[in-house]
DNA sequence: CCTGGAGTTGTCCTA
DNA sequence: TTAGGACAACTCCAG
């Protein structure tokens, strides 16, 4: 048997890896590649954040492949470029890779598998990184759903999704030049990454362990908890999923077999896996979900633009609202922020600020862990009232009722909103109030926009856009 | 083609 | 203090 080529994109792991799986059972030599492909037409270039984690996850990568006998092969370029030149260079008879959903990526892909396939070679494709592919769920008239609970449902109904693959035990490894991955540069200079570092692990053991962590808390209190920006309730498996270090069909099976899970706690969580593979099925239907609305009609709505300090305030979290700016310094020191907080800042930017949520989007594109292609656009079009499924226009976050609510402590803020820590329960959701604005707090500013009438501000801009004059 | 129930995550006002 | 209704209408989707 020659040797086969697997070509790894968001799949950085061993375990449920299909493509890496019909390589190794092929016999002969296998192959890994990474390709860092910044020519290619159509790539959404990576944040800041994420080529930090893809740095380490690679480095991950790496070490687990020496342990079981092979290396990782580093190239950078024009992938459909780059593979031609690995062929060549290894005479590979074979190529694996398990599939992606961006519009972009299945045209490289493409083109790529009709090359190969012309010069004779075996290529094949995997399902791996999601549970349903976005073409097999339809509606009963052939349609794509736009509703999320109709579409969870006929996927649910279907049948149980595969169970995971082993991982390979031993790789008969095949000699490949290969970049170093520091000349990538992709960690920041200067180094601003020590809060991300202290905060993840990528990599696939990192991941497993994340898995682990949450299994043994039994998903117990779920379904409450996980609203709870200051309670360690949910699975922080985001970023480990965006990069493929995990498998969703490893998640489903590890989290159905947790004994004394809650059902109702399992069935949440699982509905969190449902969200994504709805948001990929609209993103693999709707390829510019980063650019365009989703609803057209939002195309003639009338963002405001913010002034450079108001978008800085909301960014660098001195909005005045403490749970706006404890959501934003979470995100900036740890690339992650809670998701509850997510809709809350969103919200915020969107209907109290009146700016358009392309400009958010892209400021959690560089700065979150797990932005990825599908998600992060749909959920800022579902908070902005343009996606699929939205939320309704009159539905417009308070910051200080939702703090009450589900930080009722104040533990969140305080974790996060350094000049807020000498606040009480009380007072520590409106600084503003109260005598504390003089002295403990000094350097805490005051909100930049008022609540009431920016609510009412958004209200009268969607309901011109219902009924123009 | 028609029908009707349903639709992630909220807020505010009133009684 | 708390519970219920208004906030719009529209689109989706199964039967």
């Amino acid at each position: 048997m020659g040797t086969s080529l697997v070509w790894l994109r968001d799949d950085l792991r061993l375990v449920d890896n299909p493509a890496l799986h019909a390589a190794c059972g092929r016999g002969g030599k296998v192959a890994v590649v990474y390709i860092l492909d910044e020519q290619s037409t159509g790539i959404r270039p990576l944040g800041g954040a994420t080529k930090w984690w893809l740095h380490k996850s690679l480095a991950a990568l790496d070490l687990s492949l020496k342990a079981i006998g092979s290396t990782l092969v580093l190239r950078r370029g024009k992938a459909f470029d780059v593979v031609g030149d690995l062929v060549s260079e290894m005479k590979v008879e074979a190529v694996f890779w398990n599939r992606r959903y961006g519009s972009a990526e299945r045209a490289i892909d493409g083109q790529i598998k009709a090359a190969l396939t012309n010069q004779g070679l075996e290529v094949a494709s995997f399902q791996a990184n999601l549970l349903f592919e976005p073409w097999e769920i339809k509606t009963g008239s052939g349609t794509p759903y736009k509703v999320f609970t109709p579409f969870w449902r006929a996927c649910t109904d279907r049948s149980e999704p595969r169970h995971p693959l082993p991982a390979s035990s031993f790789i008969n490894a095949v000699h490949a030049d290969s970049d170093v991955l520091s000349s990538w540069s992709l960690l920041p200079k200067p180094d601003w990454a020590a809060g991300l570092s202290a905060e993840w692990a990528p990599g696939e053991g990192g991941a497993e362990r994340r898995l682990a962590e949450f299994c043994d808390r039994g998903g117990a209190g779920y379904a409450v908890d996980r609203d709870k920006p200051a309670v360690e309730a949910t699975s922080r498996l985001s970023p480990h999923l965006r990069f493929g270090e995990i498998s969703p069909f490893r998640i489903w099976h590890a989290i159905r077999s947790v004994p004394g899970g809650a059902a109702v706690d399992l069935a949440v969580f699982r509905t969190e896996l449902g969200w994504r593979e709805f948001c990929w099925q609209l993103l693999y239907f709707h390829p510019h979900l980063a650019a365009v609305n989703y609803r057209r009609k939002f195309d003639a709505f009338q963002w405001q633009t913010p002034s450079p300090g108001e978008l800085a305030a909301w960014q660098q979290g001195r909005t005045g609202y403490p749970l706006v700016d404890a959501g934003m310094r979470q995100l900036w020191q740890t690339g992650w922020m809670h998701n509850r907080i997510r809709m809350v800042v969103a919200s915020f930017l969107v209907k109290n600020l009146l700016v358009d949520w392309r400009v958010g989007e892209q400021w959690f594109w560089d700065t979150l862990v797990d932005a990825d292609a599908a998600n992060n656009p749909a959920n800022w079009q579902w908070v902005a009232g343009s996606g699929a499924d939205a939320a309704p226009y009159f539905r417009v976050f308070n910051p200080v009722t939702q703090s009450r609510k589900f930080d009722p402590d104040g533990a969140y803020l305080r974790q996060f909103v350094a000049e807020l820590a000498g606040l009480g329960p009380k007072a520590i959701h409106e600084p503003w109030k109260g005598p504390h604005s003089q002295d403990g707090n000094k350097k805490y500013p005051p909100p930049i926009v008022e609540l009431a009438p920016s609510r009412e501000r958004a209200l009268d801009a969607y309901a011109a856009l219902e009924d123009p004059l």
